[in-house]
DNA sequence: CTATGTGAAGTGTTTCACAGCC
DNA sequence: GGCTGTGAAACACTTCACATAG
């Protein structure tokens, strides 16, 4: 009895490295990339080049979700493209909510990257009411205590906060009452949430802080 | 002789691991508002209760760059501040160029927490000419032609490149032929440049992708 | 008593290297 | 020949726990 025999009773991923599952996405966009170019098969040591990676964690990577590879051959692209995509959940489209609708949140709006794998911003929300009412790139403009009737009636489980610091706890505070589970913010503070709601950070600032130390770093 | 005596002979920072960087902008990020609060003092306890890490992660963090505590007492804020400013680079502001004045583009032109923390946005590039001399924001937009001469004119070490995926490569080596040191690619591409230029990747629908993926194996 | 800084222990991730397969 | 999948070794990072200082 020497086997592992506690791998995972269901089938969710036990404890994937949260590393792992962020390379996931890179090696679905890349494949996405050869697919386009023609190529119909690619190998861990291409996809790895490719993304500066080691041959050994591509496929270590894929490994803890299943065997995708083919031996001699490599990974066929559109097949592994549609096990990463059942992996993170993306096979089928997310409905997504946006609180903000200033400069960022109108180009968060208008990003062709979101609808191009698989999420479409079906409402968005604001404070101000001379954009309450109206449409964006088509997409409605509610107010905020709107919220939860329409998280309900559009089955929208992700939700984007692109509000000013200040009024981002509020922002995300209300999504998560109306129902969402999951949030992505854009603003330069740290959310506290329930912890059955997942959230992403994204400071765009912090990431050309981290650029500023890399290249003053340089060389010694 | 049992010492490491191979510690780094220069005062430059050997090798600090990049999660320790990265989490070094958070610190940052928390003291500022901790300040704008009123505090005066903080403790490893209390930063790392804020952002969700233990107290002994904070303290071995900053202790890779100097004794910045005062035991029995914590860390002075302010001094904290200035401190991992100076580590990061961004004590002294940074010129930025910007190419690609799309609806993303336009947003990081207008983006507040930019300046905020030292970095100003002075140049915005285009191929499109009738964007081309125009002003958005009191930021001047130029055509891709005149990089090396702004950039040179301007002491411009950082680009930010805000195109469409399949013009991203094209626009990182003209940043980088203009002699700019560090990108901040915003397109969902894998950029391919000389080892002494650093990159940093921001791909928004990655993130959402992230987040979709811990939305779907939450609890199971 | 509070709080830092740090060697040592513990945990997690990446790389190695090879058996097995095409 | 080429390539995957995987235990085992190597490396990196985090946590522990305590000596030291105010």
């Amino acid at each position: 009895m020497s086997a592992p025999s506690d791998k995972s009773p269901e089938s969710g991923p036990n404890d994937v490295p949260k590393a792992v599952v962020s390379r996931l996405s890179l090696y679905l966009r890349e494949l996405q990339h050869l697919l386009h170019d023609g190529s119909r098969t690619t190998s861990s040591t291409q996809l790895g080049s490719l993304l500066g990676l080691t041959d050994a964690q591509v496929r270590k990577d894929l490994a803890y979700f299943g065997q995708f590879g083919h031996p001699g051959i490599g990974y066929h692209c559109d097949e592994l493209v549609r096990e990463i995509k059942q992996i993170l959940g993306t096979n089928h489209p997310w409905p997504v909510a946006l609180v903000g609708v200033g400069n960022l949140g109108r180009a968060l709006l208008g990003h062709r990257g979101f609808s191009h794998q698989g999420f479409q911003v079906v409402a968005a929300f604001d404070v101000d009411p001379t954009k309450v009412g109206r449409k964006i790139i088509g997409i409605p403009v509610y107010g905020l205590d709107e919220l939860p009737r329409v998280v309900k009636e559009k089955g929208i489980r992700l939700g984007i906060v692109a509000v000013p610091p200040t009024s981002a706890q509020e922002a995300a505070d209300r999504l998560v009452a109306a129902g969402v589970d999951g949030v992505l913010n854009f603003a330069s503070v740290t959310l506290t949430l329930p912890k059955n709601v997942s959230t992403v950070g994204v400071d765009l600032a912090m990431e050309l802080e981290q650029l500023a130390f890399a290249v003053a770093n340089r060389r010694e």
